[in-house]
DNA sequence: GGCTCAGGTCGATGGCGTCCACGGAAAGTA
DNA sequence: TACTTTCCGTGGACGCCATCGACCTGAGCC
């Protein structure tokens, strides 16, 4: 992980499409030097995956919301966490400290479908309470930072 | 945006990097069809973008929290945003029905350095209050749902 | 019917991805 | 020092891909 992946990270991470050519050029190394190197970082798990950015209203997805969850006190947080697994709304889910034990983002088409939503939440084994808050606009998300000083 | 559209869409959304001839191969249609059905969806706004996902630890970015923000009675939203907008740390802002007016995701390499972006942002002219939670762990995060029923 | 337009296929061509053989710098060993 | 090994790069080759232009087809409309 030397600054020459460091770049092909943050250039990948702008834009995923870039060719190994292009990156090639931006680098200023071969395209096979590249492509060995950007297998490695898929290799090593650095780099997970590629993604379209797609804007969520276009696909039927305007209604974001925030939910912390307060797990009961004998809940088994594996058995809760498959549970929030088998609920594709839920985009993300991090485990948190503090007293909601999970923060999760989840993504429905409507007011009535995150209703409901929250009622299966409420009902799942292990999930004392939940705490909603609604997305009135996203300002931006998921925005790339510019990388630190290179890891060893 | 019809059925094919939403198979582009979604079958970007989990391989962005996949060439134009095999989406042609897994939705039946020819290269060149693909190719502008993907360039009118780039225009037309609903793919934003193609990102590389990231292991955050593995650039130096370990440390995940969650930030409530509550803004003073005579604030500035648009100063706010844009002071926010300039903290690279803060991946994703959204702006929340509720006491807390904006809720941020912030990436941060070390406790240390969230001290110091709370501080920040508590210093931050039109900020009464913040409240911070630190992710544990994440257990998944942006994960791509299943698009539902077509649009018009 | 006949026009027009949107949106597809086909064919051509230049560039790209990817494999392979080779080379040179750095580190270890005698 | 000289030799060996390893790592990491380059350059060449070849087949596939991106992309452009020409053409085709069906729907909607005078």
């Amino acid at each position: 992980m030397d600054a020459i992946d460091l770049s092909l990270v943050e250039l990948l991470r702008s834009n995923a499409r870039l060719s190994y050519a292009e990156l090639a050029r931006q680098v200023g190394l071969s395209a096979p030097a590249v492509h060995e190197r950007v297998g490695k970082l898929e290799a090593g798990g650095v780099l997970r995956g590629y993604r379209a950015d797609v804007a969520p209203e276009a696909v039927g997805l305007g209604v974001t919301a925030l939910i912390g969850i307060v797990e009961d006190s004998g809940a088994d947080t594996d058995d809760v966490l498959a549970a929030f697994r088998a609920m594709p709304e839920i985009e993300s889910c991090y485990f948190m400290a503090g007293v909601e034990s999970f923060l999760l983002k989840a993504r429905v088409g409507t007011i009535a479908e995150l209703e409901q939503l929250i009622v299966r939440l409420n009902r799942t084994p292990g999930v004392a309470s939940t705490r909603t808050g609604i997305a009135l606009s996203t300002k931006w998300e998921n925005r790339p930072q510019p990388l630190p000083t290179p890891q060893v």
